[in-house]
DNA sequence: ATGAAAGCGCTAACAA
DNA sequence: TTGTTAGCGCTTTCAT
């Protein structure tokens, strides 16, 4: 058997722990005891130097997969989402990951492009590189088709954490934020300003989440002993690239003095259709909006910040312990939004 | 040998491909014959159906740890980030995940936590779980240290693409957008509206992409004509949370018409600012913003769009490509953006 | 204090 | 048309 080269310059496969042993003259056993640090081993001090020595010469880096095969766990998690482009989606990816590095997880990352079947074919893959858990985003368009693949899964032994919905909740752990209460909290901040002609301007994007918050609004009017008049309550549905059509509300004899909007989107919106016509915001109008997007702070919009970033690392971390071997009943954490109090609800 | 029961109820191991072979009754290489569809070993109709009924009944997953370990490619790419929740990144991020997936290639995410040390623990995870190529998004914090890994990963035979970054321009491949014809495009768009007298409120996030929007927009003036007045240009430092000092331009005797700002969140900082003092937008002044970020539109605002997803989409087809063996010099994908008009800058 | 050998789940030569 | 066997890179008993 021919020497090999110390350093030899050109592309050879990469190194492994038995060419390390041999570099350093001991056993592959040792090589791997010496590498993971493991105390119960005891080593002698030269050996290790050794070994460190020839790992490094050689550029070793370890691989994982054959770690992964072996113990059937990859230090991995899959996140399964609609989108990740859009704010809320993004920030909450972004807690995910923060959580899950802490805790020494990767992310493997999947996209379901808002179709059930692909959705599936993503979760198989997640499943053939093996993640040790599953955190899913869920999406209007599949999220009727997520509990047939999900219980399964879950059942099979991958923890699974879903977010942002409550449709399985009680059946999985579950992530959300409390829709009926940031509402309240945006209603009541404008009874506390002073407003007693509050509006609704709904239609987000989720059925639930547009519900929720509309009750919200309703039982902060109830509580203040408020009237809840129907016609001020507008825009069930609404189309992104659409203009709010807020005649039927500025044509009252009665006029509100205040709106709540069901999206940030919405309100930055209607804002800009009411300051064309020469509405003085907050001054004629008040307006809150909902889900505090960066840009709410640009245009200086009071809004409800859902601390999306929060909820991934709750997320991540739920899954976690899942993931070490908790056991027990399917947990809810239901994660209470703030009020950002910004100009367009309160006269500078 | 006792006969295992069809389907036992409780958690067992997961299912190997030893298993279906032994319930389909053939061997294990059979079942990898049938179950990766290859042409060439031509498997009789029957065993097919047995293998597959069998891979059915027992929920059988294959293992692609297994496989990249034999093959020594995972069929994921890194994609290293300083941040996920920034609109630009995470659009980057989306159009990663698109092309790639196209490609059949899964994305392992990092980040690098605006650290250089945290980065290269990062990337080195990434490697033991050997991604087959690797994608960073750059950063200003991390920029410098970068070639420290990058070049030796990529000599290593780890293909890398660098996305928003020319300094390693010429060494890797990199994709970019062409800041200076995007400014250029911008400033052009207000001269053609018959603004003559336009300012710039500079100051963007990475030194390298302010300097070339400013340089577009002096091209922009050179090239019509225009004078280029010194006290035109304000604010070449910024800071998030406060608001621009535009007093500098608005006291002027010959005051500006029109300002170009360096990014969309400068641009409707200074819009608020001004509509406050009663500055009517676009009749006073016109604005043009840069980024083209998701609000730019509630927001009426003219932006320049860099095309994020695109940039992610080029980015990972480009490496693809060097994954499957392209050899060839390094390319630099320099994208142009496009000018998005809006009411920030055109009269209704 | 260290090493030999088995085996994780899979694919690919090579046989039959 | 199918099976046998070796081996990818690693950890881990069990020896020594």
């Amino acid at each position: 058997v021919a020497a090999e080269p110390a350093s030899a310059p050109l592309m050879r496969k990469r190194p492994s722990s038995i060419d390390v042993a041999r570099r350093a003259e001991v056993s592959q056993a040792t090589v791997s005891y010496v590498l993971s640090g493991r105390t119960d081993k005891s080593i002698s001090k030269e050996t290790k130097e050794r070994v460190f020595q020839a790992a490094e010469d050689l550029g070793y880096v370890p691989n994982r997969l054959a770690d992964g095969i072996l113990r059937g766990k990859t230090q991995t998690v899959g996140v399964l989402m609609p989108d990740f482009a859009h704010s809320f989606n993004s920030q909450v990816l972004q807690g995910i990951e923060e959580a899950a590095a802490d805790d020494g997880y990767r992310l493997l990352i999947a996209h379901n492009r808002n179709h059930p079947e692909y959705e599936l074919h993503q979760v198989k893959m997640l499943q053939e590189h093996r993640v040790d858990g599953l955190i899913a985003v869920t999406d209007e368009r599949t999220i009727d088709s997520l509990q047939d693949w999900v219980i399964p899964l879950s059942d099979s032994g991958v923890p699974v954490v879903i977010v942002d919905d409550l449709k399985l909740d009680g059946r999985l752990d579950t992530v959300v934020s409390d829709d009926v209460s940031g509402a309240r909290a945006a209603v009541e901040h404008l009874i506390a300003m002073g407003h007693k002609r509050i509006a609704y301007l709904g239609g987000g994007s989720r059925a639930s989440t547009s519900r929720d918050r509309r009750q919200g609004y309703e039982e902060a009017l109830a509580a203040h002993g408020l009237v809840h008049h129907p016609e001020w309550v507008v825009g069930t549905s609404y189309r992104r690239n659409e203009d709010p059509d807020l005649s039927p509300l500025m044509t009252l004899a009665k006029r509100p003095t205040a709106v709540f909007c069901a999206s940030d989107g919405l309100a930055s919106q209607a804002m800009m259709v009411l300051a064309k016509r020469g509405f003085r915001i907050p001054g004629d109008l008040a307006f809150v909006g909902y889900g505090d997007l960066e840009w709410a702070r640009y245009m200086n919009l009071t809004s409800v910040d859902q601390h999306p970033t929060s909820m991934g690392r709750v997320a991540a971390h739920r899954l976690v312990q899942r993931i070490l071997g908790e056991s027990g009943p399917p947990v809810t954490e239901k994660m209470e939004p703030s009020l950002v109090v910004r100009g367009s609800s309160v006269a500078a």
